[in-house]
Formats: structure tokens, C-alpha cells, sequence
DNA sequence: CAAAACTGTAACATTTTTTATTACTAATTA
DNA sequence: TAATTAGTAATAAAAAATGTTACAGTTTTG
């Protein structure tokens, strides 16, 4: 136990999930539907309804783990460079998130105080484990699977 | 399968976990330190590095779950109202988010498009999957657990 | 070869969400 | 009665997420 002082602090942050995961995985469902061809960013982004650019954004991310090619030009487009049966929810997800995490506390919180000293290293702790289970969990479904639900 | 065709749409919007829980877990924590003082939002304010308002918030919400009860005027605070070995994390994290999710289509999907018109729904059957294994987990750890490795 | 249809990006604008502040009322204690 | 504290509303400021515009570079097609 510790003793009961009045503390006074200041700044710092971090961020936190946004809709990458949904987008990319709308953006791969529709790959996986047209496995032949290449798929323009202005045709997704009409089926998600989202700005083009954006639609692009998240493909080159997926292009930088090799997960689709993409061609320039006319008759452009972005295609699967891997088997949906071989992709599963959990690579997806660490493509977008680094992982689930229910935030720390952003202002440095005070250092005097033994629980603001750890707080931000037990959370961390807390948070691994959920991730843990949770890429159990996404480990054990495909983008194939996901998929056939459509 | 479905055909290939181009389409175009519009607006609408959701949003996503923040900070609360991180907040919450650490007013909770000073509480089960001190379980027989009233602690003022200032002091926990000190520790967070945060806002006494904000304290003072999140500690409504805690007040409508009956999870601490507080006393206005000098000297007034707040203390737990339930033995922290009862609470579980599950409950701490259901009374600050809803639920863990990973972002839905934001924009009204193309609902002439058949991964459009489920996406959404079909997130949400994932997540809510995600969230049941989630509770389990954290349904085993106690708010006392957390509290001792301070 | 020229026009059209794409990707790839950067720069910037806008909107939304989160966080912080101020201010004031009411309650309680000493 | 003065001091201290919760409760809360209103507003301001900051940060993050989204969206837009613009344009260079590719590729295809006529």
C-alpha cells in the first residue's frame, strides 16, 4: 500500500482503431469474389461507398504484405495475389490494427504515484493477453470463409 | 456469385472505443487501494493526470452501476461500493464500452451490391463472436486481481 | 501516336470525436 | 459562515479520421 498525496501532472498520447479493418476486408471479400479480375479502386470504393483515395490507401497497404498485385492503366485494377483459403481474419487484422487495446492513459500519468507508475505497463499486460486469445480466435477463419457468407 | 457493375452512393457514420476504460480501471484501482476513504476527484485527477471534470464523469457512470458511491461537500469523495474481489474486468469493460469492434462501413454500403448490402451485418456477426470469447476472459480476472500487481 | 482509363501519392480541407476548461449550483463539514 | 467538494452544462480547443483535389506516371486501345 502506499500513502494518500495530492499529485499534479501533464501531456502525452497515443490512438487508437479506426475503419481499416472493415474496409480492407469489404475490399478483400470483393477480390476474393472476382478472383480473375482486376478490380478498379472506383469500383470498390462504389460498393463500399468511400472516396477512391481512401480505397487506395488501403490497398497499397495490402500491396506492401504482397497480399494483392495491382496493375496501372487503362483496364487497371488490383487482383488477389493469394488464396483466400490460405489468408485468415487474423493476418487481416494485424495488417490494420497492431492490435486490440482498450487505451492507456495518455497524459503521462503521475510517476509519484504507484498506480499511475504502472498503470500503462499493466494495462499493456492485459492487453496482450486479449490479443492473444483474440488471434486464436481470427486464426481459425479464412477470408474464404468470411466470404461465403456473402 | 453476382455480377460486376459500377456503382455510386453516400453518407452515414458510427465511432469507436476511447480512453474510458483506461480511465475507469485507474480510478478503480485507487479506490480498492484506499477502500475506507472518500477520495476527492482531485486527488484521482493527480494520479490520471487528467481533468478532475472528466473524473468526475466517468465516476457518474460508475455511480449509475452502483459500482461506488460518493459524498458531496468538504471532505466528500468517492469510495467502491462493491468488494473488488466481485467486480470483474468484464463488467468494468462493459460499463465503459459496449462492446470491442473492429469499425463498420461507415458510409451507407451500396446496397445494390451483395458484399454492400451484408458487410456490415456480417462484421457484426464477427464481432460479437469476438466479444463473447473476450468476456469469458476477462470475466476471470477481478478487479482485486488487477489491483495487486500494484 | 493520342486519348482514355487507371494507379500512386502528396497536399490540403473538412468533419467528427475526444479532451480540456470554465463556470456555477448544491451539499457538507468544521 | 467559510471552505471544500460533487454534479453538471456549456463551450473551447486539440486531435484524429475522412474526404477532396490535383497531378504525374502507366497501360491499353483505336
Amino acid at each position: 500500500m502506499f500513502e494518500k498525496k495530492t499529485y499534479i501532472c501533464n501531456i502525452f498520447y497515443y490512438s487508437m482503431i479506426s475503419g481499416k479493418f472493415a474496409i480492407t476486408i469489404h475490399i478483400l471479400t470483393l477480390l476474393t469474389k472476382f478472383p480473375n479480375d482486376y478490380l478498379s479502386s472506383e469500383f470498390i470504393a462504389g460498393s463500399i461507398n468511400l472516396n477512391p483515395v481512401l480505397v487506395r490507401k488501403e490497398i497499397a497497404n495490402l500491396k506492401a504484405h504482397q497480399i494483392v498485385e495491382s496493375k496501372e492503366g487503362k483496364n487497371g485494377g488490383t487482383k488477389l495475389a493469394v488464396n483466400a483459403v490460405n489468408l485468415s481474419l487474423k493476418e487481416i487484422f494485424e495488417m490494420t490494427f497492431e492490435s486490440i487495446n482498450l487505451g492507456y492513459a495518455k497524459n503521462q500519468p503521475n510517476p509519484e504515484c504507484p498506480v499511475g507508475k504502472k498503470i500503462n505497463q499493466n494495462l499493456a499486460g492485459l492487453y496482450a493477453d486479449m490479443n492473444k486469445q483474440l488471434s486464436v480466435q481470427l486464426e481459425g477463419i479464412s477470408l474464404e470463409d468470411f466470404s461465403n457468407q456473402f
